[in-house]
DNA sequence: TATAATGTTTGAAC
DNA sequence: AGTTCAAACATTAT
């Protein structure tokens, strides 16, 4: 559920819920449900794993986190954390973090760090990577105030596919390397996007929960790297250790 | 059945 | 006061 081309596709999905009223609310979330009741849904966001529900004068922000989950008009045995209902079918949405935010949505997230939005400024993102140089790449990838939406399945896959090692220090990166990154990160996003439509995402993993690397037949290293100790998969063959 | 996993927040400790 | 880090939380498939 959790990386950020899962939330564009939920947010695509609900869209015929969107300029619709809420009829009937109900859930175990503890915000105050009577506030949704009535409300018009003005426009479903994204911002990086956050899916946004924005009515007039305030947003609901659901974060899936690693369990979260949601049917359209459907539903699952357990309980349900909120259930929005509309005159042409129903939200529900589980085991997720809800909060309301106040006001102007755009005075709460900086779009330009979204790699899904078209406001994503991979400029700003490269200037930032200058502030940390001390930080192991496998980290900075999972910066979501840098790379909004990047969760581990795509550092995985960013890193397997420049060849470069996770516990690489960003300052010791070529400039090469650092472009690369940046551009993978947008770009293996929008990849991810793709393939999950289909069907066929884990088809397409070359690293992540691999056992063999395809390029060199080598076994590939499996290790909890980093600051925020997630796995890793990755070639110490073929991906460089710079530091 | 125990484990581990696409994640983030919190609060104690330093 | 700022940083760091382990614990907490949640669910489901293997």
């Amino acid at each position: 559920m959790p990386e950020g081309p899962s939330i564009v596709i939920l947010k695509e999905e609900v869209q015929g819920f969107s300029g619709q009223p809420v009829i009937s609310v109900s859930g175990n979330s503890q915000i105050d449900k009577s506030r949704l009741l009535n409300q018009t849904v003005i426009a479903f966001k994204s911002w990086g794993k956050h899916f946004l529900i924005c009515f007039a004068g305030f947003t609901l922000r659901i974060h899936f986190l690693l369990f979260g989950s949601y049917r359209i008009n459907a539903r699952k045995e357990t309980p349900v954390r909120l259930n929005l209902t509309f005159s042409n079918g129903e939200l529900n949405l589980y085991a997720c973090s809800i909060n309301y935010l106040e006001g102007d949505i755009n005075t709460h997230y900086d779009w330009t760090v979204d790699v899904m939005n078209a406001d994503w400024d991979p400029v700003k993102a490269r200037r930032t990577l200058d502030t940390i140089p001390d930080k192991m790449i496998c980290d900075t990838l999972l910066e979501q105030d840098i790379f909004a939406g990047v969760g581990n399945i795509i550092k995985n896959e960013i890193l397997y596919r420049v060849y470069v090692h996770p516990e690489s220090l960003t300052g010791k990166l070529p400039e090469m390397k650092i472009r690369e990154i940046i551009e993978q990160a947008q770009i293996y996003s929008f990849e991810f996007l793709a393939w999950k439509k289909q069907y066929e995402l884990k088809k397409h993993w070359l690293a992540h929960t691999k056992t063999l690397c395809v390029r060199c037949n080598l076994p590939l290293s499996r290790k909890k790297t980093g600051v925020k100790k997630r796995r890793s998969f990755f070639c110490e063959n073929c991906q460089t250790l710079y530091r």
